[in-house]
Formats: C-alpha cells, sequence, structure tokens
DNA sequence: CTGAAAGCGCTAACAC
DNA sequence: GTGTTAGCGCTTTCAG
C-alpha cells in the first residue's frame, strides 16, 4: 500500500523519515546556522539513504543565486580560440563552484540577442560574452542586462561600461611583421577574415570587429615604421569560407610581384594559405612564408613548424571568470579593460631572406 | 515615492501595470488557455514596455522542466572529438528550444560522478556522456540518475541498458590497414592512447575505453587476415602526453626492423608522429607513413594531407540530442546501441610501396 | 474568458 | 538547538 511516489525524494520527504523538521533537515545539509552536529550526521545519513538530491532550482530561487554562469561565443567553436577558451571557462567556473551554460550565435547579432535573453531567463548569475559585432547593441545594455553582469572577451566593444579581457593583437601583428621584416621579407600579403564581408575585397570594410582592427593597425604600423611601400603590400578581407579565402589566396600569389610572406588574421585563413601552398607544391618557409595568429598543436608540430602569434587564450578564460565572479559576489567592482600581452613563436614558416636572398623570386644577381 | 524596485520585474508586476490577474498574465505570456487576444496583446505589450523577461526558474520549478540538457564530457574538448561534438549538441539542442549545461570530468571518475550529482541538482531533463571509463560505475545506475535519461556517446558501456551513439570504429580501422596493407605496407605500428597507463608499454591492459578496444580488435583482425607476423607489429600502449608519445615513436622507429607505417589511435598520437617525423627530417608518405582517426581541417590542409579514419562527429551529436529529448518528451523508448559508419579518407600520408618499393628500407634489390 | 488560490522545494526570519 | 511559517515567481485547477 505504499504510494508510488515516482519522483525524487525531497527535503520534506528526509526531514519526516529522520524524525526532524523541515528547516532542521535543511539546516542539516546545507550546514548552516545552529545545529547540533549529532542531528546533522543522523539527517545527512537518512538523505543519503533514501537517495535525496537537493534541488537547486528551488534553492536558487529562494536565495536568488543559480550558481551558472552564461556563455556566448560565437559561432565556431572548433577554432583555435574558442575552444580552448571554452575550456579554460568550464574549468576555472568550475573550480569556484559554478557550472557554465553555453550558447552559440552564429556571429549573428538576432541569434545573440536571443541567447542572451534565454540566459537571463534561465537567471544566470553572469555572463561571458563574445559579441558578434562591433557596434553596440541594445541587448547589451543595462536597461535589458538588468543586474547581471557581463564580461566580454576576445573583443571589445568600445561604446559600452563593461569589464573585458583581450590579447594585445596591433602589438602582437606589429612583433609579427618585425620579424618578417628582419628576416628580409619586402612584400607582404594580409589575409583579413572579415564577417560581415561577401567574398573577398580589397577595400577596409567601414567596421571591424577590435581584434581584427588591431591586427590591422598593428600590420600598417609597423609597414609604415619600415618603409614599406602600399603597393608591396596585398590587403584582402575575406570572408570567412574555404573556397573563398582560397581563392583569395591564389590571386594574390598570382600577381606580378607576389608577396613572400602571408599574414593570416586567423587560423581559418591560414588553413587556406597552407592549402594553396599544397596544391602548388610550394614549401612554406622556402617558397612561401606564413605567420598566423592563435597557437595550436598542429602549427607546432608540422614540418616546418607554423610561427604564430600566440595568444594566452586560458589566461583570458580564466581572469574572465574571475572577474566576473568577483563582480557576482561583491557587486560594485570598477570595470576594467584588461589586455594581455601575446607572444610571437618563431618557428620555421617563415624564410630568412637575409640568408638565402635567393629564395625571392624577385631577387635579381 | 516610486519604490526602488530594484530587481527584475515579476509577472504580477506584468498583471499589476495591465490590470489584470495574474493568471491571466500568465496565460497571455506563455500563450496558453483561453484568453481574448485582445488583453493578450495588451499584457504582451505592458510586459515588454517594462522590460519583464519571464524566470524559468520558477517556470520550471512549476512545471517539472528545466529545458536544459546536461553534457558531460572528458577533459579535452580541445579535441578533434569534442569540439565539433560540443557544437553539434549545444546546435541541435537550441533548434529544439534546449540549453546545454556542460561540464568535463578530467577522465576522473570521481569528477564525473560529481559532474552528474550537480547536474542532477539543476535538474536537467537528461544528459548525454561520454563515460570516462570501461568500466560501470554506481552514479550511472537507474536508482542515482532516477527519471533523468541518459544517453552515451563515443564510448559504450556494456553492462548498462542505456541509448548510446558510437562510431563503428573496428571497421574503420580495419579499412584503414586493409588500405595500408594494399599499399604494400608490411610492417606496422600502432600507437595507442590509452588513460590509466603510465608511460607506455606494449602489454595489452586488461580494459580498454570501447573506442579503443574496437580500434585494437580492427587493427589485429585485419592483421591476421592478411597474415601479418606478430613480429611485424609493433604496439605501444601509450599515456595520452607528448613527452611520452613522441619517445614511444622515437623507440618505435629505431628498432631494427622499424614499421613503414604508424596508425595513431588519436590525433594526439598523431601529433607525437608528426612532431618525430619533423625532427628526424622524415617526410610523411615517402619515408614514413601515418594514419589516424577523426578529422580536422589541419589534417587535410597539410602538404601531404594526412589519411584519417573520418568518424561522423556532427551526426554522432545530432542524434544523441534527438535520442535524448525524444526520452525526455516521451518516456518510454526502447533503449538503442546505434552505431555510425566512418568513412577512410585517404590522402598522401600513406606511401605506395606497390609502385615504390625502394621507399621501405628493408626493400633488397 | 478571467480571477482566486494552491503549491512546486527550498531557506531564513522569527519564535520557542 | 529546533520548529513554524512565509514566501521566491510561476502555472494551473477550480470557480465564477
Amino acid at each position: 500500500m505504499a504510494e508510488p511516489k515516482s519522483s525524487r525524494p525531497t527535503i520534506v520527504d528526509v526531514a519526516e523519515k529522520a524524525g526532524v523538521s523541515r528547516a532542521t533537515a535543511s539546516r542539516a545539509l546545507s550546514n548552516y546556522g545552529r545545529i547540533n552536529q549529532e542531528t546533522a550526521k543522523h539527517v545527512r545519513a537518512v538523505a543519503e539513504s533514501i537517495g535525496y538530491i537537493s534541488n537547486e532550482l528551488a534553492r536558487a530561487m529562494r536565495v536568488g543565486k543559480t550558481k551558472t554562469l552564461g556563455l556566448v561565443v560565437i559561432a565556431d567553436f572548433t577554432n583555435a580560440f574558442f575552444d580552448r577558451a571554452t575550456k579554460s571557462i568550464v574549468d576555472a567556473a568550475r573550480a569556484r563552484g559554478y557550472q557554465v551554460l553555453i550558447t552559440n550565435t552564429d556571429e549573428d547579432i538576432a541569434v545573440e540577442r536571443n541567447a542572451i535573453e534565454t540566459l537571463i531567463e534561465k537567471r544566470v548569475d553572469g555572463m561571458i560574452v563574445v559579441p558578434s559585432t562591433a557596434v553596440v547593441h541594445d541587448h547589451l545594455e543595462p536597461r535589458r542586462l538588468g543586474e547581471t553582469p557581463v564580461v566580454l572577451i576576445d573583443r571589445r566593444l568600445d561604446g559600452l561600461r563593461m569589464t573585458s579581457v583581450t590579447t594585445d593583437d596591433f602589438i602582437g601583428t606589429e612583433e609579427a611583421m618585425r620579424h618578417a621584416i628582419s628576416l628580409g621579407h619586402k612584400r607582404f600579403g594580409f589575409l583579413v577574415a572579415t564577417a560581415g564581408v561577401k567574398g573577398s575585397t580589397s577595400e577596409r570594410p567601414p567596421v571591424l570587429i577590435s581584434t581584427i582592427e588591431e591586427r590591422v593597425n598593428g600590420f600598417m604600423n609597423a609597414a609604415v615604421e619600415a618603409g614599406i611601400k602600399p603597393r608591396a603590400q596585398s590587403w584582402v578581407y575575406c570572408q570567412d569560407d574555404p573556397t573563398i579565402s582560397e581563392a583569395a589566396v591564389a590571386k594574390m600569389l598570382d600577381q606580378p610581384k607576389a608577396p613572400t610572406i602571408i599574414m593570416a588574421s586567423n587560423n581559418d585563413m591560414a588553413l587556406a594559405v597552407l592549402k594553396v601552398a599544397g596544391n602548388r607544391q610550394l614549401t612554406l618557409g622556402r617558397d612561401l612564408s606564413l605567420i598566423t595568429v592563435d597557437d595550436s598543436q598542429w602549427l607546432a608540430a608540422m614540418s616546418p613548424g607554423i610561427t604564430v602569434v600566440a595568444r594566452p587564450v586560458e589566461l583570458v578564460g580564466q581572469i574572465a571568470v574571475e572577474k566576473l565572479i568577483a563582480e557576482i559576489e561583491h557587486p560594485g567592482q570598477p570595470t576594467e579593460k584588461i589586455v594581455l600581452p601575446t607572444e610571437l613563436i618563431a618557428r620555421g614558416s617563415v624564410a630568412n631572406l637575409v640568408l638565402r636572398p635567393e629564395l625571392d623570386p624577385e631577387y635579381k644577381e
């Protein structure tokens, strides 16, 4: 005649079986307030024995904290930045007792708005977002967000008073360029992955996300500094799509005075260079040079290894979590724009034209 | 004299401002039951105007569904399988109105137990798990899980009556071997990433996770079928650590009759082969051959491209989500062990020793 | 078609 | 040191 009792045991089941009140059971299980250690032990034993698992939903509702963080990334976390960032965020959060709810926008602002709304509905305590676009949108305005703190990663959004954790891609790219210049390169290609561009173009789009903008500026700064003429630079803003980027690389290489080195703004672009080089039997670090951004095990393992502007991705994730949780647990933190340094890892993909000038097809002697 | 009203507007705020009862407001916002369309429109307008965002916590508590899925992956979603799997799961879930809560165990059973407990506390409607070990553990027993449905991916757990979505790595590896054999290879190395092994050993560990076990069996089956003697096979079970796997590769290649081809059980192992080959100036597809498992853009873009047993990762994720949601929304589905076919993608990393027997150092003429 | 009221499972005053 | 009780914000009978 026992009731079916299909669903999970609740705290009142525990309380009844332990012969105490709900309050005492709660105190025992959450270990707070004054409580007799004997009773507590007994209650916990009972809970364990009937397979009680607390209902965080109910608790969250009562205390107003879900111990959950929202993560809003753009499409591709099949990407040297986002996979590592995600992992470091999940790990850092867990270490501090938080879980993470993931959403991905497809670089689409409408999806992003939606994702953020959903996260608020689920009442995450805070969120980490990679903004889809460079222009500020109302879904990140305080009025929508309410009390929910947000920290931005990877990309800044200047119009907003919001903490962000990014990397110094300006200096990173500049360093990479200086490295190439010091190795004797004189003609440069720059393959810039640009969301929102259809196909490819050499015209600078009006707005670029901050990361890309910094890479562009860093490149330009170094070029100017070294007196490299615009005609010795091939810029291509390119949709992030293999067919298109490969065509762009091919076109770049087919120019009369083709670049000796291509700078790829991200790994998808580097992949295109690799592909085209492979098809044309060009050996990297000899027939063509390459530098890309964001290190990965593959770049290190290939022969030659690919020279790269490495960003401290794990650190970005960790700091973002830290700052976010700080604000959650002690509201009123100052907003900060944290910028982490990158590191140039020189491997074999950049030919040394100083030592071997004959590798430059334009070299006359 | 307006109250501060710091936190978010609730449904009663909406109701008051709209001059209706909570019930009507709820009906208007969730669009159910009988309600005058005029009233509904008005209520929704008011909600919008005061920036009302529904509290899913409260709703979940009432209706008993969180519209959230839990995902428990092992450590590395910096990995050609898990990054893509995660993305496809998040996408598939979102398409059906579910969010996903991510957790990662570090291939550690205690962490896994914990993760699952946490997900239950958060009352996810179901979960997708990549089990850490091959042996069944009580935290996946029905008693712990209660009503919460689970589907396993990547690895089967035979003792459990539970739906799983995996790939046919037995046939996949067998095909890969046949391919190598047809190209004239006679001496094989097999580098098996094995959790739980310290360092590396040629002795088969007692239990292997199902994926690895199938790869091992597929390899063996093809070897037996082709009459390849055990002495022509170098097996190494290897901890998943660069230093150790690279040492294992080096040792393999330093044997008197070194293999002409190495089969890597996963991409970390392939990376080790790449590294060692690079250090020794060995060109893949000529001086040494390589096949690995799980395709990635890198493998395709390198020169030569790496031949690979490609698994339908996105499909695994999608089907897992589909099956899980089916069980959530219509409990009582039959449990299924779904096994998806792999595909061998032949690229240039396997030398053709039939056409060019001289590439085999043991070749005498 | 709309309102009143109960209750999901939990914690935190407030009594005792 | 423990129990009573009032909600957290929502949906859903049940009346009207």
